[in-house]
DNA sequence: ATTATTGTTGGTAG
DNA sequence: TCTACCAACAATAA
């Protein structure tokens, strides 16, 4: 389930995992998630190298290796690291072959006596692990991050006034900022009491500055949930995704769903104004 | 069986 | 060169 939030938790467990770590071995089976496609040249030009960094920018993650060399990860809709907290005795290595539930990559990492298994997995499959010598155009070209960089009001602004598509539209648009998701777009409007379907250039500073506001409070509080989570809490942490129906928790008109650029969109009549 | 799902990309058209 | 639109990718869960 990844936007920034989600890919700022898998940041940070994966820099716990990895960093400073030995890359052992890796099992790359499907050549659809990894580049480069065949999977020798992918598995062979990674092992051997230490992580020296990971980090994020949007929903992408990067991982700085020693002698040149990045893997970049995207989580795609499904996709996710995870640790093998259960390893088979009889299989110390298991980097062969796929191990967990929908598993696609794995690796062996190492750091002093220390070994452990980490697994990319993703029953959908359009997630990516793509190595490279330097930064991918899809990563150059993304937008401020909310969370890094924090918004800047008014170059969001000069940015969304060439726009004629709606605000919910642009801001799934990963160059105006990055790491904005469906979800995080939807609860951030809702905060900031501005109708999805409003043009992006129909804002008024003082619309953008609540939404910077909203976006600021939806990410940090998805984040804080993830970071805090209980095994017993399954109930959405959002105030309105995927609530069509429910009484908007604000002013308790209900809650409408529509359709934009192909997306759902939930949003409350009552208090969201058009712009 | 039908519908919906937290994302990107490549092609097309303007 | 920039913006907008759409099909395609794939595997579930309700």
């Amino acid at each position: 389930m990844p936007e920034l939030p989600e890919v700022e938790y898998v940041r940070r467990n994966l820099d716990r995992w990895a960093r400073g770590h030995l890359v052992v071995s890796v099992s790359a089976k499907d050549p659809r998630i990894v580049r480069p496609t065949r999977p020798k040249a992918f598995e062979s030009s990674l092992t051997g190298r230490t992580v020296q960094a990971v980090d994020r920018r949007g929903k992408w993650l990067r991982c700085l290796l020693d002698g040149g060399q990045r893997l970049f990860v995207h989580l795609g809709m499904t996709g996710w690291l995870e640790e093998d907290r259960d390893p088979d005795p009889a299989n110390p290595h298991p980097a062969v072959g796929h191990y967990l539930r929908f598993e696609r990559v794995g690796f062996v990492l190492r750091r002093g006596k220390k070994t452990r298994r980490i697994a990319f997995v993703d029953p959908r499959r359009w997630g990516r692990l793509v190595l490279a010598r330097e930064d991918l155009p899809a990563w150059t070209a993304l937008g401020p991050d909310p969370l890094d960089d924090g918004i800047d009001v008014a170059r969001l602004g000069a940015k969304l006034a060439r726009r004629n598509r709606s605000i919910k539209e642009a801001l799934l648009d990963q160059t105006v900022l990055a790491g904005v998701g469906n979800i995080q777009a939807i609860e951030a409007l809702w905060r900031a009491k501005i109708d999805p379907r409003s043009r992006a250039s129909a804002l008024s500073r003082r619309d953008l500055a609540a939404l910077a506001r909203g976006l600021r409070w939806t990410i940090e509080r998805t984040l804080a949930d993830l970071t805090t989570k209980r095994r017993d809490s399954e109930a959405s942490p959002f105030k309105i995704y995927g609530r069509r129906g429910a009484p908007c928790p604000r002013c308790k008109a209900l809650l409408q769903r529509i359709e934009l650029g192909g997306r759902t969109t939930t949003f409350c009549k009552g208090c969201q104004e058009r712009r």
